[in-house]
DNA sequence: TGTTAGCACTCTTTTGTATTGAGTGCTAAT
DNA sequence: ATTAGCACTCAATACAAAAGAGTGCTAACA
């Protein structure tokens, strides 16, 4: 009885070994390979024994009778929380990562596509960054350009080099000397702030001074918030999506058409790697983990990156749950790494 | 002999209603359904006749001995060049459309991606628009910002408020009232000018008027000259790639493998979308026709759309080769008129 | 001469049955 | 506690037979 709720150290070591072993063949591991596998000296009648507690236990999982074993998602999670030997990262992938992301005369959009186009190609999964928090970078420019009528183009400039713009309506038509004045106003005021900070001291302006200031700054102010009203949505670059299509445990079409309509629909992912923003250090879901039934077949390996110290996104790999963790989970990390030094202002 | 080479009304008729039945069924016809189903009041045995006249024309095909008749690719293409009857428009989705690429507020960009969606929303396929030739829309403003040290952002704003930007690298550095004087320059030169124009100019007067002119005009033009450098690349806003996923013709994962790397290669889509730009009204690609081996299961009916009375850009819809070609013709057609109007200049 | 009924034939699909092989669980011996 | 042995389960494979769909051809027919 209490031995069948026990986690020796055999055990353990057996269910490593098999988790191994299925991460690299990828069919059900019977008592006999895993026998000879194992460093262990153990018949094959043993080891059924061994197997069964383990199934008893739930961390592994026979898919029918006269098949082998297979990790549950329990089984992956205390694989991969407390057995698994993690492998430093091979050399070469190193220097591609950092030449890729290093390069000069980039904008950070170009350096975050970079990051995820290399996720995906190095591990021959899914790679995906977020882009850099909106509201925590810092407004570098802001420019408002006529357009038609009382249709005004916003443009403001944030970080190292992003671009947003949007049209707004105004309530009266201006003249390119006026919005130049305004644009002037603004960005000689708030430049260097968070947009957030921004946003909260456009409100306040708006509401207190309305009396006091001048009309042109006010004008300048009011279009301002509407530019900045709502935030822009959170979002994300995804590469390699195709390489999740070689996988034979994903290579049900109905399983592979859910996933990809999440992709798109994005709100769903986003969610998800938002949920690891607070965690610093590579954060994994495993398979049903995540919540979201499009995923169920898939591991995520994530982690944050930053700018001035400040977790700004966060990056990872998409793939099958039978994936090379301890592979992947160095490589995340050290991308991440990489990726806030590459957006952080140089030296 | 004369007989098997002739293509006389009925066997013609016989092909349409073929055709018809088996876009409509997705089941090989044999002749005894083609009896039924045709007007033409003849007995299975006599359409047996024809069908093998067909066959020998290349015009259908049998999968196998015991089955239905197939129609081939010069089969589809006979249907649609002289066969097909155009169904006028769904007056449900003629709304829809209307509404859906009317609203005010939004810049190009969002039009683009309304109507890509609206393609693959209304049909329930993929649907793609080329993003307007970079070189025919006007330039409305152009501007400097300093960034760091010699790096200037470059940001230039065309047409309806498409906003464009580019890091480039200057020879010194430059201060913010610099960058100003070089964008009041160039803007008030230059706007209103098509990009191609602009960028001719830029470079003859860079050759002549080395001398006289002064020195902070001439760094102005050659900043200008710098981004406008080599021209932005095509790209396309593709929508519903997820719908593609649910039709049996392509659940091959290998085949949908190979047609969603060629959406995200981007390359021989833009090729083959760049062959509709000189044609107008709709044109239609279907099977192998295309050349591309990824396309071979699909057809992609496409229209181009224009502003100013140029052709800028193209949209369609990309499905299986079994397609309803009468509905989505005239949808195609119609949405690339709307889009026209919804881009061109209010009023 | 064009159309049709009839029929033999082909080939896929389905169904059923037997066999093989991998792997287990249990028991009894070590 | 470990292990050898054995009966048992179940998927996978192979093979055979039957069913079904549709054709091509021939001969009869209007």
């Amino acid at each position: 009885m209490s031995k069948s709720q026990e986690l020796n150290e055999r055990s353990l070591c057996l269910l490593k070994t098999l988790v191994e072993r299925y991460i690299a063949d990828g069919q059900p591991i019977g008592s006999r390979v895993l026998s000879k596998d194992s460093e262990l000296k153990l018949s094959p009648a043993t080891i059924r024994n061994v197997m069964a507690d383990l199934e008893d236990m739930g961390l592994i999982h026979s898919p029918h009778t006269s098949a082998g074993r297979v990790p549950t998602v329990t089984g992956y999670r205390m694989f991969v929380d407390s057995l698994l030997t993690v492998k430093p990262l091979d050399q070469q992938l190193l220097t591609q990562l950092n030449t890729g992301l290093t390069s000069q005369t980039q904008d950070s959009g170009e350096v975050i596509g970079k990051a995820s186009r290399l996720l995906s190609d190095l591990t021959q999964m899914a790679g995906v960054v977020t882009l850099p928090r909106h509201e925590a970078t810092q407004l570098h420019h802001i420019e408002f350009l006529p357009m038609s009528n009382t249709r005004v183009l916003v443009i403001y400039v944030t970080g190292e080099g992003q671009v947003h713009n949007k049209i707004i309506n105004t309530d009266r038509e201006f003249s390119a000397a006026e919005l130049q004045q305004a644009s002037n106003y603004l960005t000689s005021v708030y430049t260097g702030q968070s947009l957030a900070a921004v946003r909260e001291a456009v409100l306040t302006e708006l509401d207190q001074e309305r009396q006091q200031v001048n009309q042109a700054m006010l004008d300048a102010v009011n279009m301002a918030q509407q530019a900045l009203d709502q935030p822009e949505k959170e979002d994300y670059v995804l590469s390699g999506q195709t390489n999740l299509m070689g996988f034979s445990e994903l290579s049900n079409v109905e399983h592979l058409k859910q996933l990809f309509d999440a992709f798109n629909q994005k709100r769903g992912v986003i969610h998800l790697l938002d949920k690891c923003h607070s965690t610093d250090g590579v954060q994994i879901f495993i398979g049903e983990e995540s919540g979201y039934q499009a995923f169920d077949h898939c591991s995520l390996v994530t982690s944050s990156y930053s700018v001035n110290d400040e977790v700004v996104g966060v990056l990872g790999v998409i793939g099958p749950t039978r994936m090379a963790y301890e592979k992947v989970i160095p490589f995340v990390d050290v991308t991440a790494k990489l990726l806030s030094a590459a957006l952080n202002p140089k030296g």
